[in-house]
DNA sequence: TGTCGACCTGCCATA
DNA sequence: CTGTACAGGTCGACC
């Protein structure tokens, strides 16, 4: 494959503060690759992304060339994520060790219609079966960007991209009972019986919040996922089972044996919240890697140390 | 309000 | 290698 070397440009960003690797594979986006370089390639909206980590920073490359206000938004730079440490470790002293284990993870900025087929995907699912999804839902009803340097790279879908494709042709690629969602989307997309989602960011959140939880396959989680991956939304925390696990054990073992509620969900999201602050969501992605990859829970039992 | 089962499929850990 | 439990939930029907 080609590379664009002769484009590439620096960016003195140290991997203290943006880990790519581990931001691009921590379940925020499923279609970003990485070549045999090490290169990271991905589309950002309709926008093809090339991105080589180093130490003190990385080398990118953009197609349409130079745009570095969507790499610089993709990665949330303007959020000093130092600061948030130490205000993170104030809040609670053993996110010292989430910390060591996850430094320079960050909250990606996506695009909100193809986040919200995502994390429509991801509902009951595990990493690699919703990577395979998301690439196949691309193939099937995304533009193809004429990259360079990309053999084959699609845009990021939006919702009337979904009316492309049927519910059987999505359940013949292996969407289960997730294909009758996208599919339904995609109509109401079409007819114009969805809201503006991009407008969306613009409304409190708690209307617009809302306003996704009314779209087939939506519900808080996937709602909370919207508000925290694409409108930036930093205190808005989406309670997963592992995140659900995480809380339960670190602050609120009398929640052990109640099943998901939306007011259990509330609740759970609004300790974390309370605790961690603004950046709350933030700090969720955290505690999520630390739940999902093992890291022993139990050992984070016990008050609020 | 809270509980239950259905909805699709494949990964992963253990027998 | 065949069998389960489970995986970044949501929805509708009943208490």
């Amino acid at each position: 494959m080609p590379e664009p070397s002769h484009r590439l440009r620096w960016a003195p960003i140290p991997a203290t503060s943006l880990n790519i690797e581990l931001s691009l594979t921590s379940g925020q986006v499923f279609r970003w690759t990485r070549n045999a370089g090490g290169a990271w390639l991905g589309a950002v909206g309709d926008i093809g992304a090339y991105i080589v980590p180093a130490e003190r920073g990385f080398w990118w490359a953009t197609y349409p060339p130079d745009r570095w206000n969507v790499v610089e938004a993709f990665f949330s730079l303007q959020v000093d994520v130092e600061s948030l440490y130490r205000e993170w470790v104030r809040s609670d002293r053993r996110f010292a060790e989430l910390i060591d284990l996850f430094r320079g993870l960050r909250i990606l900025r996506q695009p909100p219609e193809s986040a919200l087929c995502s994390f429509i995907c991801s509902s009951c699912n595990n990493v690699p079966r919703i990577s395979g999804m998301v690439g196949s839902l691309a193939r099937l009803v995304a533009r193809q960007l004429a990259v360079p340097w990309f053999e084959e790279l699609r845009a990021d879908p939006t919702l009337v991209d979904l009316a492309r494709v049927q519910e059987r042709a999505l359940r013949d690629a292996g969407f289960g009972y997730r294909a009758r969602y996208l599919a339904q989307l995609g109509r109401l997309a079409c007819s114009g019986l969805t809201p503006d989602i991009e407008g969306l960011e613009r409304f409190g959140w708690s209307e617009a919040r809302a306003a996704l939880m009314a779209l087939p396959g939506v519900g808080a989680k996937v709602a909370d996922c919207v508000g925290l991956f694409a409108y930036g939304r930093h205190d808005v925390v989406p309670v997963d089972t592992h995140v659900r696990r995480y809380v339960v054990a670190r602050f609120r073992p009398d929640l052990a044996t109640r099943s998901l509620t939306p007011r259990v969900y509330d609740a759970l999201a609004a300790e974390f919240r309370g605790i961690m602050g603004p950046y709350a969501g933030w700090a969720q992605q955290y505690a999520y890697m630390a739940a999902r990859s093992g890291v022993a829970i139990a050992s984070l039992q016990g008050g609020t140390g």
